[in-house]
DNA sequence: AACACCCTCTCAATGGACGAGAGACCGTCG
DNA sequence: CGACGGTCTCTCGTCCATTGAGAGGGTGTT
Protein backbone atom coordinates (compact mmCIF):
# COMPACT_ATOMS: atom_id res chain seq x y z
CA UNK A 1 0.00 0.00 0.00
CA UNK A 2 2.82 2.17 0.80
CA UNK A 3 6.43 2.19 0.07
CA UNK A 4 6.64 -0.38 2.44
CA UNK A 5 4.79 -3.50 2.08
CA UNK A 6 3.37 -4.54 5.30
CA UNK A 7 0.85 -7.69 4.01
CA UNK A 8 -1.11 -6.82 7.34
CA UNK A 9 -4.62 -6.01 7.21
CA UNK A 10 -5.93 -2.19 8.25
CA UNK A 11 -8.21 -3.83 10.60
CA UNK A 12 -5.39 -5.21 12.58
CA UNK A 13 -3.80 -1.87 12.90
CA UNK A 14 -6.71 -0.31 14.49
CA UNK A 15 -6.79 -3.50 17.23
CA UNK A 16 -3.56 -2.59 17.93
CA UNK A 17 -4.51 0.78 18.85
CA UNK A 18 -7.27 -0.48 20.96
CA UNK A 19 -4.82 -2.84 23.01
CA UNK A 20 -2.99 0.03 23.51
CA UNK A 21 -4.75 1.25 26.13
CA UNK A 22 -4.63 -0.61 29.67
CA UNK A 23 -6.18 -0.28 33.02
CA UNK A 24 -2.82 1.27 34.27
CA UNK A 25 -2.56 4.16 31.46
CA UNK A 26 -6.03 4.51 30.33
CA UNK A 27 -5.18 7.73 28.63
CA UNK A 28 -2.66 8.22 25.96
CA UNK A 29 -1.25 10.83 23.59
CA UNK A 30 -1.11 9.98 20.07
CA UNK A 31 2.40 9.56 19.55
CA UNK A 32 2.22 7.27 22.64
CA UNK A 33 -0.59 5.13 20.57
CA UNK A 34 1.66 5.04 17.89
CA UNK A 35 4.74 3.79 19.96
CA UNK A 36 2.95 1.11 21.62
CA UNK A 37 1.52 -0.17 18.83
CA UNK A 38 4.60 -0.09 16.91
CA UNK A 39 2.59 2.37 13.97
CA UNK A 40 3.82 5.60 12.23
CA UNK A 41 2.87 8.78 13.62
CA UNK A 42 0.72 9.73 10.69
CA UNK A 43 -0.51 6.35 10.83
CA UNK A 44 -1.99 6.18 14.29
CA UNK A 45 -3.19 9.81 13.97
CA UNK A 46 -5.39 8.76 11.13
CA UNK A 47 -6.77 5.78 12.99
CA UNK A 48 -7.32 7.33 16.09
CA UNK A 49 -9.39 10.43 14.16
CA UNK A 50 -10.99 7.39 12.99
CA UNK A 51 -11.83 5.38 16.11
CA UNK A 52 -13.02 8.80 17.78
CA UNK A 53 -15.08 9.54 14.83
CA UNK A 54 -17.44 6.16 15.62
CA UNK A 55 -16.87 6.79 19.66
CA UNK A 56 -14.65 3.92 19.89
CA UNK A 57 -12.22 6.48 21.61
CA UNK A 58 -12.75 9.37 23.09
CA UNK A 59 -10.43 12.61 23.06
CA UNK A 60 -9.60 14.71 25.97
CA UNK A 61 -9.94 18.76 26.29
CA UNK A 62 -6.07 18.13 26.44
CA UNK A 63 -6.21 15.79 23.24
CA UNK A 64 -5.28 12.68 25.33
CA UNK A 65 -7.25 9.65 23.99
CA UNK A 66 -9.09 6.86 25.89
CA UNK A 67 -11.36 3.93 25.32
CA UNK A 68 -14.47 5.37 24.28
CA UNK A 69 -18.08 5.07 25.79
CA UNK A 70 -19.34 3.52 22.74
CA UNK A 71 -16.72 0.94 22.82
CA UNK A 72 -17.81 -0.22 26.36
CA UNK A 73 -21.48 -0.48 25.55
CA UNK A 74 -20.97 -2.41 22.37
CA UNK A 75 -18.68 -4.64 24.41
CA UNK A 76 -20.99 -4.93 27.29
CA UNK A 77 -24.27 -5.10 26.11
CA UNK A 78 -23.67 -7.90 24.25
CA UNK A 79 -21.03 -9.46 26.32
CA UNK A 80 -20.77 -13.26 25.89
CA UNK A 81 -20.89 -13.82 29.48
CA UNK A 82 -23.59 -11.50 30.43
CA UNK A 83 -26.16 -14.52 31.25
CA UNK A 84 -23.54 -15.43 33.82
CA UNK A 85 -22.50 -11.87 35.10
CA UNK A 86 -26.14 -11.37 35.83
CA UNK A 87 -27.11 -14.92 36.87
CA UNK A 88 -24.15 -14.47 39.44
CA UNK A 89 -24.38 -10.96 40.90
CA UNK A 90 -27.22 -11.64 43.51
CA UNK A 91 -24.57 -14.42 44.98
CA UNK A 92 -22.11 -12.36 44.82
CA UNK A 93 -23.45 -9.58 46.58
CA UNK A 94 -24.14 -12.32 49.28
CA UNK A 95 -21.01 -13.67 49.27
CA UNK A 96 -19.54 -10.24 50.22
CA UNK A 97 -21.65 -9.08 52.37
CA UNK A 98 -20.89 -11.94 54.48
CA UNK A 99 -17.66 -12.49 54.09
CA UNK A 100 -16.50 -9.22 53.41
CA UNK A 101 -13.21 -8.30 51.41
CA UNK A 102 -13.19 -9.48 47.69
CA UNK A 103 -15.91 -11.72 46.42
CA UNK A 104 -14.60 -12.67 42.84
CA UNK A 105 -16.40 -13.97 39.98
CA UNK A 106 -14.06 -15.73 36.83
CA UNK A 107 -13.96 -17.80 33.70
CA UNK A 108 -11.40 -19.54 31.40
CA UNK A 109 -10.29 -17.67 28.89
CA UNK A 110 -7.44 -19.11 26.59
CA UNK A 111 -4.58 -20.45 29.61
CA UNK A 112 -5.99 -17.91 31.87
CA UNK A 113 -7.81 -17.06 34.42
CA UNK A 114 -10.16 -13.45 33.15
CA UNK A 115 -12.23 -12.13 35.67
CA UNK A 116 -15.62 -10.96 35.11
CA UNK A 117 -16.41 -8.70 38.26
CA UNK A 118 -15.23 -8.22 41.82
CA UNK A 119 -16.99 -6.73 44.69
CA UNK A 120 -14.29 -5.27 46.97
CA UNK A 121 -14.65 -3.74 50.40
CA UNK A 122 -13.04 -0.71 51.45
CA UNK A 123 -10.67 -1.70 54.23
CA UNK A 124 -9.97 -5.69 52.05
CA UNK A 125 -6.38 -6.76 52.10
CA UNK A 126 -4.51 -6.18 49.10
CA UNK A 127 -5.82 -7.94 45.70
CA UNK A 128 -4.32 -7.70 42.51
CA UNK A 129 -7.10 -8.97 40.38
CA UNK A 130 -8.81 -6.35 38.57
CA UNK A 131 -12.60 -6.51 36.31
CA UNK A 132 -11.30 -7.79 32.94
CA UNK A 133 -8.10 -8.83 34.29
CA UNK A 134 -5.90 -12.14 33.85
CA UNK A 135 -3.84 -14.23 35.47
CA UNK A 136 -2.06 -16.86 35.43
CA UNK A 137 -3.99 -19.97 36.17
CA UNK A 138 -1.90 -21.50 38.76
CA UNK A 139 -1.07 -18.29 40.61
CA UNK A 140 -5.16 -17.71 41.59
CA UNK A 141 -7.16 -20.34 43.59
CA UNK A 142 -9.72 -19.17 40.69
CA UNK A 143 -7.62 -20.78 38.08
CA UNK A 144 -6.92 -23.91 40.38
CA UNK A 145 -10.57 -24.71 40.41
CA UNK A 146 -10.48 -24.10 36.85
CA UNK A 147 -7.83 -26.05 35.93
CA UNK A 148 -9.03 -28.87 38.34
CA UNK A 149 -12.11 -29.42 36.72
CA UNK A 150 -11.54 -28.12 33.21
CA UNK A 151 -10.09 -30.59 30.13
CA UNK A 152 -7.34 -32.28 31.19
CA UNK A 153 -4.85 -30.90 28.13
CA UNK A 154 -5.31 -27.63 29.87
CA UNK A 155 -3.29 -28.69 32.64
CA UNK A 156 -0.55 -29.94 29.61
CA UNK A 157 -0.59 -26.72 28.06
CA UNK A 158 0.09 -24.65 31.25
CA UNK A 159 2.96 -27.56 31.86
CA UNK A 160 4.29 -26.49 29.00
CA UNK A 161 5.62 -23.41 29.80
CA UNK A 162 7.25 -22.58 32.92
CA UNK A 163 5.29 -21.82 35.89
CA UNK A 164 5.79 -17.89 36.64
CA UNK A 165 6.76 -17.34 40.17
CA UNK A 166 5.19 -14.36 42.21
CA UNK A 167 5.88 -15.07 46.01
CA UNK A 168 7.83 -17.07 47.36
CA UNK A 169 4.67 -19.83 48.10
CA UNK A 170 3.82 -19.95 44.21
CA UNK A 171 3.43 -23.43 42.95
CA UNK A 172 6.64 -23.53 40.76
CA UNK A 173 7.10 -27.43 40.02
CA UNK A 174 5.05 -30.13 37.95
CA UNK A 175 4.58 -32.35 40.66
CA UNK A 176 3.40 -29.78 43.33
CA UNK A 177 0.92 -28.68 40.48
CA UNK A 178 -0.43 -31.85 39.79
CA UNK A 179 -0.41 -32.86 43.58
CA UNK A 180 -2.73 -29.59 44.40
CA UNK A 181 -5.11 -30.02 41.52
CA UNK A 182 -5.84 -33.35 42.88
CA UNK A 183 -6.72 -31.82 46.37
CA UNK A 184 -8.81 -29.44 44.79
CA UNK A 185 -10.68 -32.35 43.13
CA UNK A 186 -10.78 -33.90 46.50
CA UNK A 187 -11.91 -31.48 48.91
CA UNK A 188 -14.09 -29.42 45.92
CA UNK A 189 -12.26 -26.53 46.69
CA UNK A 190 -8.71 -24.37 46.05
CA UNK A 191 -7.01 -22.84 48.73
CA UNK A 192 -4.14 -21.06 47.75
CA UNK A 193 -2.29 -18.86 51.15
CA UNK A 194 0.09 -16.68 50.05
CA UNK A 195 0.46 -17.04 45.92
CA UNK A 196 -0.97 -13.99 45.08
CA UNK A 197 0.26 -11.86 48.32
CA UNK A 198 1.63 -13.14 51.33
CA UNK A 199 -0.96 -11.48 53.74
CA UNK A 200 -3.84 -12.74 51.43
CA UNK A 201 -5.27 -16.21 50.97
CA UNK A 202 -7.96 -16.97 47.86
CA UNK A 203 -10.47 -19.50 48.11
CA UNK A 204 -12.15 -20.85 44.99
CA UNK A 205 -14.69 -22.85 44.05
CA UNK A 206 -16.71 -23.97 40.80
CA UNK A 207 -19.93 -22.84 39.61
CA UNK A 208 -21.23 -25.67 37.45
CA UNK A 209 -24.51 -25.26 35.24
CA UNK A 210 -27.55 -27.48 34.35
CA UNK A 211 -25.41 -29.94 32.70
CA UNK A 212 -22.52 -30.08 35.55
CA UNK A 213 -20.20 -28.62 33.72
CA UNK A 214 -18.11 -25.76 35.36
CA UNK A 215 -18.60 -22.69 33.47
CA UNK A 216 -16.94 -20.54 36.51
CA UNK A 217 -15.10 -19.71 39.60
CA UNK A 218 -16.82 -18.27 42.46
CA UNK A 219 -13.66 -16.99 44.86
CA UNK A 220 -13.07 -14.97 47.86
CA UNK A 221 -9.74 -13.11 49.10
CA UNK A 222 -9.35 -12.90 52.66
CA UNK A 223 -6.29 -12.14 55.02
CA UNK A 224 -4.51 -15.41 55.48
CA UNK A 225 -5.06 -16.84 59.12
CA UNK A 226 -6.64 -19.61 60.30
CA UNK A 227 -10.74 -18.25 60.13
CA UNK A 228 -10.03 -18.45 56.06
CA UNK A 229 -11.30 -21.80 55.21
CA UNK A 230 -14.56 -20.75 57.07
CA UNK A 231 -15.72 -19.06 54.03
CA UNK A 232 -16.30 -22.49 51.87
CA UNK A 233 -19.68 -23.23 53.17
CA UNK A 234 -20.98 -19.86 51.87
CA UNK A 235 -18.95 -20.17 48.53
CA UNK A 236 -20.50 -23.63 48.16
CA UNK A 237 -23.91 -22.20 48.81
CA UNK A 238 -23.18 -19.06 46.12
CA UNK A 239 -21.92 -21.28 43.34
CA UNK A 240 -25.04 -23.50 43.96
CA UNK A 241 -27.70 -20.95 43.96
CA UNK A 242 -25.26 -19.27 40.90
CA UNK A 243 -25.68 -22.57 38.70
CA UNK A 244 -29.70 -22.78 39.67
CA UNK A 245 -29.98 -19.30 38.10
CA UNK A 246 -27.94 -20.43 35.02
CA UNK A 247 -31.08 -22.41 34.43
CA UNK B 1 -11.96 0.42 -4.50
CA UNK B 2 -13.79 -2.39 -5.74
CA UNK B 3 -16.40 -2.30 -9.43
CA UNK B 4 -18.68 0.24 -7.00
CA UNK B 5 -17.02 2.93 -5.36
CA UNK B 6 -18.31 3.43 -1.58
CA UNK B 7 -16.32 6.27 -0.31
CA UNK B 8 -16.62 4.79 3.26
CA UNK B 9 -13.34 3.95 5.42
CA UNK B 10 -13.09 0.16 6.14
CA UNK B 11 -12.59 0.65 9.70
CA UNK B 12 -16.73 1.97 9.39
CA UNK B 13 -17.27 -1.13 7.63
CA UNK B 14 -15.39 -3.22 11.30
CA UNK B 15 -17.44 -0.71 13.54
CA UNK B 16 -20.90 -1.50 11.60
CA UNK B 17 -20.55 -5.13 12.31
CA UNK B 18 -19.66 -4.71 15.97
CA UNK B 19 -22.90 -2.22 16.00
CA UNK B 20 -24.82 -5.40 14.87
CA UNK B 21 -25.24 -7.26 17.89
CA UNK B 22 -27.50 -6.32 20.73
CA UNK B 23 -28.16 -7.40 24.24
CA UNK B 24 -31.43 -9.03 22.78
CA UNK B 25 -29.49 -10.77 20.21
CA UNK B 26 -26.27 -11.37 20.90
CA UNK B 27 -25.37 -14.32 18.78
CA UNK B 28 -25.62 -13.52 14.82
CA UNK B 29 -25.22 -15.34 11.82
CA UNK B 30 -22.63 -14.06 9.04
CA UNK B 31 -25.84 -13.34 7.00
CA UNK B 32 -27.56 -11.90 9.54
CA UNK B 33 -24.43 -9.66 10.42
CA UNK B 34 -24.59 -8.45 6.87
CA UNK B 35 -28.06 -7.64 6.40
CA UNK B 36 -28.06 -5.33 9.64
CA UNK B 37 -24.58 -3.69 8.66
CA UNK B 38 -25.52 -3.57 5.27
CA UNK B 39 -22.72 -4.63 4.16
CA UNK B 40 -22.19 -7.36 1.07
CA UNK B 41 -22.24 -11.11 2.51
CA UNK B 42 -18.71 -11.94 1.08
CA UNK B 43 -17.48 -8.47 2.82
CA UNK B 44 -19.43 -9.58 6.11
CA UNK B 45 -17.58 -13.31 6.03
CA UNK B 46 -14.28 -11.67 5.60
CA UNK B 47 -14.67 -8.63 8.23
CA UNK B 48 -16.14 -11.42 10.82
CA UNK B 49 -13.19 -13.83 9.89
CA UNK B 50 -10.84 -11.44 11.03
CA UNK B 51 -12.38 -9.99 13.90
CA UNK B 52 -12.47 -13.09 14.89
CA UNK B 53 -9.13 -14.11 14.61
CA UNK B 54 -8.58 -10.69 16.70
CA UNK B 55 -10.71 -12.12 19.25
CA UNK B 56 -13.25 -9.14 19.37
CA UNK B 57 -15.49 -11.50 17.85
CA UNK B 58 -16.26 -14.75 18.76
CA UNK B 59 -17.77 -17.71 17.24
CA UNK B 60 -19.46 -20.69 18.44
CA UNK B 61 -19.68 -24.42 16.98
CA UNK B 62 -22.77 -23.74 15.11
CA UNK B 63 -20.59 -20.91 13.15
CA UNK B 64 -23.08 -18.03 14.86
CA UNK B 65 -20.68 -14.74 16.08
CA UNK B 66 -20.77 -13.61 19.30
CA UNK B 67 -18.76 -10.18 20.81
CA UNK B 68 -15.94 -11.64 21.96
CA UNK B 69 -14.03 -11.99 25.56
CA UNK B 70 -10.98 -9.78 24.07
CA UNK B 71 -13.73 -6.99 23.36
CA UNK B 72 -14.71 -7.13 26.43
CA UNK B 73 -11.58 -7.31 28.27
CA UNK B 74 -10.15 -4.10 26.24
CA UNK B 75 -13.26 -2.27 26.74
CA UNK B 76 -13.55 -3.03 30.42
CA UNK B 77 -9.92 -2.53 31.76
CA UNK B 78 -9.64 0.83 30.58
CA UNK B 79 -13.55 2.02 30.18
CA UNK B 80 -13.91 5.75 30.49
CA UNK B 81 -16.11 5.11 33.52
CA UNK B 82 -14.16 2.49 35.46
CA UNK B 83 -12.86 4.60 38.71
CA UNK B 84 -16.57 6.45 38.82
CA UNK B 85 -17.89 2.94 39.14
CA UNK B 86 -14.68 1.63 41.37
CA UNK B 87 -15.84 4.34 43.72
CA UNK B 88 -19.96 3.94 43.21
CA UNK B 89 -19.49 -0.33 43.36
CA UNK B 90 -19.53 -0.35 47.74
CA UNK B 91 -22.15 2.63 47.61
CA UNK B 92 -24.48 1.20 45.49
CA UNK B 93 -24.21 -2.42 47.36
CA UNK B 94 -24.62 -0.71 50.14
CA UNK B 95 -27.83 1.13 48.77
CA UNK B 96 -29.11 -2.01 47.08
CA UNK B 97 -28.62 -3.76 50.70
CA UNK B 98 -31.03 -1.12 52.15
CA UNK B 99 -34.11 -0.67 49.37
CA UNK B 100 -33.85 -3.73 47.94
CA UNK B 101 -35.35 -3.89 44.22
CA UNK B 102 -32.86 -2.40 41.82
CA UNK B 103 -30.03 0.13 42.56
CA UNK B 104 -28.15 1.68 39.31
CA UNK B 105 -25.58 3.82 38.48
CA UNK B 106 -26.07 6.24 35.37
CA UNK B 107 -24.67 9.21 33.49
CA UNK B 108 -24.81 11.35 30.73
CA UNK B 109 -23.87 9.94 27.01
CA UNK B 110 -25.30 12.43 24.26
CA UNK B 111 -28.71 13.27 24.80
CA UNK B 112 -29.42 10.34 26.76
CA UNK B 113 -28.50 8.05 29.98
CA UNK B 114 -26.33 5.12 29.81
CA UNK B 115 -26.32 2.84 32.65
CA UNK B 116 -23.31 2.04 33.96
CA UNK B 117 -24.25 -0.59 36.59
CA UNK B 118 -26.96 -2.05 38.33
CA UNK B 119 -27.96 -4.67 40.91
CA UNK B 120 -31.27 -6.02 40.90
CA UNK B 121 -32.93 -8.23 43.42
CA UNK B 122 -34.54 -11.36 42.48
CA UNK B 123 -38.25 -10.52 42.92
CA UNK B 124 -38.03 -6.90 42.36
CA UNK B 125 -40.48 -4.97 39.95
CA UNK B 126 -40.29 -4.88 36.29
CA UNK B 127 -37.21 -2.61 35.03
CA UNK B 128 -36.24 -1.98 31.82
CA UNK B 129 -32.68 -0.72 31.99
CA UNK B 130 -30.16 -2.60 31.08
CA UNK B 131 -26.37 -2.43 31.92
CA UNK B 132 -24.69 -0.56 29.19
CA UNK B 133 -28.46 0.23 27.87
CA UNK B 134 -29.79 4.09 27.16
CA UNK B 135 -32.91 5.49 27.64
CA UNK B 136 -33.92 8.93 26.85
CA UNK B 137 -33.60 11.36 29.29
CA UNK B 138 -36.97 12.16 30.14
CA UNK B 139 -38.36 8.77 30.67
CA UNK B 140 -36.08 8.19 33.48
CA UNK B 141 -35.27 9.60 36.60
CA UNK B 142 -31.82 9.40 36.29
CA UNK B 143 -31.78 11.31 33.12
CA UNK B 144 -34.02 13.96 34.99
CA UNK B 145 -31.45 14.51 37.72
CA UNK B 146 -29.23 14.81 35.04
CA UNK B 147 -30.80 17.30 32.60
CA UNK B 148 -31.86 18.92 35.61
CA UNK B 149 -28.00 19.49 36.53
CA UNK B 150 -26.99 19.31 33.26
CA UNK B 151 -25.98 22.42 30.97
CA UNK B 152 -28.99 24.14 30.22
CA UNK B 153 -28.73 24.06 26.11
CA UNK B 154 -29.43 20.29 26.90
CA UNK B 155 -32.65 20.40 28.07
CA UNK B 156 -33.07 23.07 24.70
CA UNK B 157 -31.86 20.07 22.18
CA UNK B 158 -34.07 17.37 24.49
CA UNK B 159 -37.17 19.78 23.65
CA UNK B 160 -35.70 19.99 20.08
CA UNK B 161 -36.87 16.73 19.22
CA UNK B 162 -40.58 15.18 19.82
CA UNK B 163 -40.64 13.40 23.55
CA UNK B 164 -41.37 9.81 23.08
CA UNK B 165 -43.79 8.48 25.28
CA UNK B 166 -43.85 4.92 27.02
CA UNK B 167 -47.01 5.22 29.18
CA UNK B 168 -49.55 7.16 29.84
CA UNK B 169 -47.76 8.87 32.53
CA UNK B 170 -44.29 9.97 30.62
CA UNK B 171 -43.96 13.51 30.01
CA UNK B 172 -44.85 14.71 27.04
CA UNK B 173 -45.19 18.57 26.96
CA UNK B 174 -41.87 21.63 27.01
CA UNK B 175 -43.82 22.79 30.17
CA UNK B 176 -44.01 19.98 31.73
CA UNK B 177 -40.61 18.74 31.34
CA UNK B 178 -39.18 22.23 32.73
CA UNK B 179 -41.50 22.31 36.13
CA UNK B 180 -40.61 18.77 36.56
CA UNK B 181 -36.71 19.71 36.51
CA UNK B 182 -37.61 22.86 38.54
CA UNK B 183 -39.05 20.45 40.58
CA UNK B 184 -35.98 18.09 40.82
CA UNK B 185 -33.67 21.61 41.73
CA UNK B 186 -35.64 22.48 44.14
CA UNK B 187 -36.33 18.90 45.78
CA UNK B 188 -32.88 17.84 45.09
CA UNK B 189 -34.16 14.62 43.54
CA UNK B 190 -36.14 12.46 40.67
CA UNK B 191 -39.47 11.02 41.44
CA UNK B 192 -41.21 9.49 38.49
CA UNK B 193 -43.84 7.30 39.17
CA UNK B 194 -44.82 5.52 36.23
CA UNK B 195 -43.24 6.74 33.59
CA UNK B 196 -41.35 3.94 32.76
CA UNK B 197 -44.07 1.16 33.98
CA UNK B 198 -47.08 1.93 35.43
CA UNK B 199 -46.14 -0.23 38.77
CA UNK B 200 -42.66 1.03 39.23
CA UNK B 201 -41.29 4.80 40.66
CA UNK B 202 -37.78 5.95 39.57
CA UNK B 203 -35.61 7.75 42.35
CA UNK B 204 -32.53 9.47 41.68
CA UNK B 205 -30.22 11.89 43.11
CA UNK B 206 -27.31 13.56 41.78
CA UNK B 207 -23.63 12.70 42.11
CA UNK B 208 -21.31 15.42 42.62
CA UNK B 209 -17.52 15.25 42.67
CA UNK B 210 -15.22 17.14 44.55
CA UNK B 211 -16.13 20.33 42.60
CA UNK B 212 -19.59 20.15 42.78
CA UNK B 213 -20.33 19.13 39.44
CA UNK B 214 -22.39 16.72 38.54
CA UNK B 215 -21.02 13.54 37.04
CA UNK B 216 -23.54 10.89 37.51
CA UNK B 217 -26.96 9.69 38.76
CA UNK B 218 -27.92 7.64 41.73
CA UNK B 219 -30.98 6.07 41.32
CA UNK B 220 -33.20 3.11 43.05
CA UNK B 221 -36.61 1.43 40.90
CA UNK B 222 -39.11 0.40 43.45
CA UNK B 223 -42.75 0.09 43.70
CA UNK B 224 -45.56 2.86 43.32
CA UNK B 225 -46.72 2.95 46.30
CA UNK B 226 -46.32 5.68 49.25
CA UNK B 227 -43.11 4.09 50.35
CA UNK B 228 -41.07 4.76 47.53
CA UNK B 229 -40.47 8.45 48.56
CA UNK B 230 -38.43 6.97 51.92
CA UNK B 231 -35.21 5.83 49.73
CA UNK B 232 -34.40 9.30 49.43
CA UNK B 233 -32.32 9.41 52.61
CA UNK B 234 -30.70 6.16 52.12
CA UNK B 235 -29.61 7.97 48.15
CA UNK B 236 -28.18 10.98 48.96
CA UNK B 237 -26.12 9.51 51.75
CA UNK B 238 -25.12 7.15 49.25
CA UNK B 239 -24.59 10.36 46.48
CA UNK B 240 -22.27 11.86 48.97
CA UNK B 241 -20.03 8.67 49.53
CA UNK B 242 -19.31 8.51 45.97
CA UNK B 243 -18.26 12.01 45.63
CA UNK B 244 -15.97 11.64 48.72
CA UNK B 245 -14.63 8.13 47.31
CA UNK B 246 -14.25 10.14 43.79
CA UNK B 247 -11.05 12.32 45.51
C1' DA C 1 -34.44 -34.21 -5.95
C1' DA C 2 -35.27 -29.72 -5.83
C1' DC C 3 -35.00 -25.83 -3.18
C1' DA C 4 -33.48 -22.38 0.01
C1' DC C 5 -30.59 -21.14 2.64
C1' DC C 6 -25.73 -20.61 4.47
C1' DC C 7 -20.68 -19.53 4.18
C1' DT C 8 -16.16 -18.91 2.07
C1' DC C 9 -13.10 -18.73 -1.80
C1' DT C 10 -11.39 -16.71 -6.11
C1' DC C 11 -10.94 -12.89 -9.18
C1' DA C 12 -9.95 -8.39 -11.51
C1' DA C 13 -10.33 -3.61 -10.82
C1' DT C 14 -9.46 0.33 -8.15
C1' DG C 15 -9.64 3.65 -4.62
C1' DG C 16 -8.36 4.05 0.17
C1' DA C 17 -4.44 3.42 3.15
C1' DC C 18 0.29 3.97 3.57
C1' DG C 19 4.78 6.64 5.18
C1' DA C 20 7.64 10.61 4.36
C1' DG C 21 7.77 15.12 4.88
C1' DA C 22 6.21 19.64 5.89
C1' DG C 23 3.86 22.88 8.53
C1' DA C 24 1.62 24.41 12.74
C1' DC C 25 1.58 24.54 17.40
C1' DC C 26 3.16 24.32 22.13
C1' DG C 27 6.22 24.71 26.16
C1' DT C 28 11.03 24.90 27.81
C1' DC C 29 15.65 26.15 28.18
C1' DG C 30 19.80 28.95 27.51
C1' DC D 1 14.37 36.31 22.27
C1' DG D 2 15.37 32.24 19.32
C1' DA D 3 16.54 27.64 19.15
C1' DC D 4 14.88 23.36 20.21
C1' DG D 5 12.37 19.17 21.23
C1' DG D 6 8.13 17.71 21.44
C1' DT D 7 3.42 17.23 19.82
C1' DC D 8 -0.22 16.51 16.09
C1' DT D 9 -2.33 16.78 11.55
C1' DC D 10 -2.29 17.69 6.63
C1' DT D 11 -0.82 16.80 1.89
C1' DC D 12 0.81 13.85 -1.65
C1' DG D 13 2.35 10.10 -4.88
C1' DT D 14 2.52 5.26 -4.80
C1' DC D 15 0.39 0.86 -4.75
C1' DC D 16 -1.62 -3.06 -2.42
C1' DA D 17 -5.41 -4.31 0.43
C1' DT D 18 -10.22 -4.15 -0.12
C1' DT D 19 -14.21 -4.73 -2.70
C1' DG D 20 -18.64 -7.09 -4.87
C1' DA D 21 -19.92 -10.50 -8.12
C1' DG D 22 -19.99 -15.04 -8.83
C1' DA D 23 -18.80 -19.75 -8.19
C1' DG D 24 -18.72 -23.73 -5.40
C1' DG D 25 -19.57 -26.47 -1.44
C1' DG D 26 -22.18 -27.30 2.43
C1' DT D 27 -26.49 -28.13 5.18
C1' DG D 28 -31.26 -28.62 6.21
C1' DT D 29 -36.08 -28.52 4.66
C1' DT D 30 -39.81 -29.42 1.55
Amino acid sequence: MPRVATGESSLSRAVRVLEAFTAEEPALSVSEVARRSGLHVATASRIVGQLVEHGLLGRAPDRTVHVGMRMWELASRAAPTRSLRDAAMPFLEDLHAVVGHHAQLAVLDGDEVIFLERLSARDAVVNYSRIAGRLPLHISSSGMVLMAYGPPELVDRVLARPLESRTPATITTPDQLRAALEQVRRQGYALLTGHVHPDAAGIAVPVRNALGEVVAALSVIVPHDARAVSAVPALLAGARGIGRSLG
